[in-house]
RNA sequence: UGGGAUAUCGCCAAGCGGUAAGGCACCGGGUUUUGAUCUCGGCAUUCAGAGGUUCAAAUCCUCUUAUCCCAGCCA
């Protein structure tokens, strides 16, 4: 029997279910926190899934989307619409609206007077200089502000003017008193507000007093009454400061943070600051780049949210650090295109043949498969004519045995069509080949030659008379090393055949075939018209991933 | 030399005191009108190291080692 694939366990998983075993949870509501800054990448796919995963698959349970918008200076409304569409493609559906943490904007400041009433957060002058200096080192203990004693009454004022408008960005800023001397840097009186003249993607020019993520997150988790609050590893340092928040303000809901490692991939930069420079160097055109880690870019490329989902599970949660092999990403959208891709021929890199002894005004219809194992996805038509195009690599002059392709004075089977035999090669001046004249034997369509003969070889082709040229994009990882967040010069590590153009031609049924859908360019790989660049005049296909090949030749 | 974390096959990763799952990769055999797919088989006497507890340890205890994170008015 099929078994029903259910997530594997995991450390999480774990904790949730003995939550819920123990009756401290019912139902449990996880968040995926994105902050709208750019664009989504895998590392933020492996907490996508996990998240609304965790949603999916526990009784009752909630998956919110929150934009963790604090920042507006580096927010732009279109990433939010961007993370959004993401999201969605993905697959995966949030619990009721969009949530922001502006939105609770009014609820923060609240709790933040009450900090302040409660001697637990003061108004603070030091500048940022001064502030650092304070704060001491990893081996030595801060020192207190000398800002830190002042009246619960004058920080209450001064934090309402600040909020007014009455101070200079950088001038004040409010912290919460917690310990100068904690061997835990995060919890030397950590930052809670700080003065921003800046207008908020949301909230416009509402505030110019913005909370700072330690102190937001966790009241936006729980106002919004998760009971998981799950994030990478470099948090760990801030969990007691979540908790510490939670437990000086007036709320019932306790959210327990869990931290996991966050993904890393081979030859790929996760990080979006650096996927950031990579645009505005122009080393890349934009964030939905086929060759970025992006989801959009994932998605122009024809990697199906499917495969990407599939990886996610595969790789699991924990808490170790990672570094995930690209041949295991390739795998899953192999996995899923070879079951879902129909079939095609594309000839990248076109060479012509031509089959002397098969009439010139004659083409015929021939029947293929649209995909060799599945029957339910039907048949399609190409023309056969006397003038084809095969691939330059399909074709030697001579060549050893392993060589299973044409080779002058030998026979090889063209795919879904007649066995050809080479007769004679036509070359320019250069000693470049321009044509290979063949001949056909009639008898073999459909079956091998009823003599006995063994024809080994397989070969693609397009015939020249009928089909639709088009652009191929070959993409190769953007970089040469294994971890180019690493490299000291990314410039030094670049790929500089990440973006391969070749031009040939197309079956001509693919005229019309729709952006990011996938096909299988037999022997050549998984293809998809490129979502941005392709048109029915002007055909622009991304290879999304080459097929296996065990040969190397 | 402060604090927080992590160490199981090349890469991920189960395992939670009873004698090392699985996936990817790799190496063979078979099928094949895609050098694809599919299929069959191989792939950790050992769990960072050293001690200890126990009839029994990857799992418990000690010490050691290695690696990662923390000194933004970023998230």
């Amino acid at each position: 029997m099929t078994q029903v694939d259910t997530a594997p366990s995991n450390f999480i998983r774990n904790i949730i279910d003995s939550d819920l075993q123990s009756g401290k949870h019912q139902v449990i509501h996880t968040r995926f926190p994105p902050e709208p800054n750019g664009y989504l990448h895998i590392g933020h796919a492996k907490s996508i899934c996990l998240n609304f995963g965790l949603a999916e698959d526990y009784p009752n349970a909630l998956c919110n989307l929150r934009f963790d918008d604090t920042n507006p200076v580096k927010e732009d409304a279109d990433y939010v619409a961007a993370i959004e569409k993401d999201v969605r493609w993905l697959g995966f559906k949030w619990a009721g609206d969009i949530h922001y943490s502006s939105d609770y904007f009014e609820q923060l400041y609240d709790f933040a007077v009450e900090l302040i009433k409660k001697d637990k957060a003061y108004v603070c002058a030091l500048d940022a200089q001064q502030t650092r200096e304070y704060r001491g080192s990893l081996m030595t203990a801060g020192k207190d502000s000398p800002f830190r004693n002042r009246p619960t009454s004058e920080s209450l004022d001064l934090f309402a003017r600040m909020r007014a408008g009455e101070f200079a960005e950088g001038s004040m800023m409010l912290r919460a008193k917690i310990d100068m001397a904690s061997p835990n840097m995060k919890m030397r009186d950590p930052v809670l507000y700080r003065i921003r003249f800046a207008h908020h993607h949301q909230t416009g020019d509402k505030w110019c007093i913005y909370p700072m993520y330690d102190f937001t997150h966790c009241i936006s988790d729980a106002l919004e009454g998760i009971t998981h609050s799950l994030c990478t590893l470099e948090f760990e340092d801030h969990r007691p400061l979540y908790d510490w928040v939670l437990a000086n303000i007036s709320i019932a809901c306790k959210p327990r943070q869990i931290e996991f490692s966050r993904l890393n991939l081979q030859y790929t930069l996760t990080s979006k600051r650096k996927l950031h420079a990579l645009i505005e160097e122009e080393i890349i055109s934009a964030w939905d780049d086929p060759r970025m880690p992006t989801i959009s870019g994932m998605r122009r490329r024809g990697y199906p949210a499917a495969a990407i989902r599939e990886f996610c599970k595969r790789i699991g949660v924990t808490k170790q650090e990672n570094t995930v092999e690209l041949a295991s990403l390739e795998a899953c959208v192999r996995e899923n295109l070879e079951a879902h891709g129909p079939r095609a021929m594309a000839v990248l890199d076109p060479v012509k043949v031509i089959i002397s002894n098969y009439d010139e005004n004659k083409t015929e219809k021939l029947i293929a498969a649209v995909h060799p194992k599945d029957e339910s996805m039907g048949t399609r038509t190409v023309t056969f004519s006397r003038e084809i195009f095969i691939d330059r690599a399909d074709f030697r002059e001579e060549a050893n045995k392993k060589y299973k392709r044409l080779v002058l004075g030998k026979e090889v089977r063209l795919r879904n069509a007649y066995v050809i035999k080479a007769d004679q090669v036509i070359k320019d001046d250069a000693g470049e080949i321009t044509e290979i004249h063949c001949s056909y034997d009639p008898e073999t369509l459909g079956n091998n030659p009823t003599d006995g003969r063994k024809v080994k070889g397989v070969i693609h082709w397009v015939s020249a008379v009928e089909n639709q040229a088009a652009e191929f994009r070959i993409y190769e990882p953007l970089f040469m090393v294994e971890n180019p967040a690493g490299a000291e010069n990314i410039h030094e590590v670049l790929n500089q055949n990440a973006l391969v153009v070749k031009h040939g031609f197309v079956e001509s049924g693919l005229s019309d075939a729709p952006a990011e859908k996938a096909y299988q360019f037999e022997r050549e790989g998984y293809f998809c018209a490129d979502n941005k660049d392709s048109s029915p005049e002007r055909l622009v296909f991304n290879r999304t991933v080459a097929l296996r090949d065990s040969w190397g030749g």
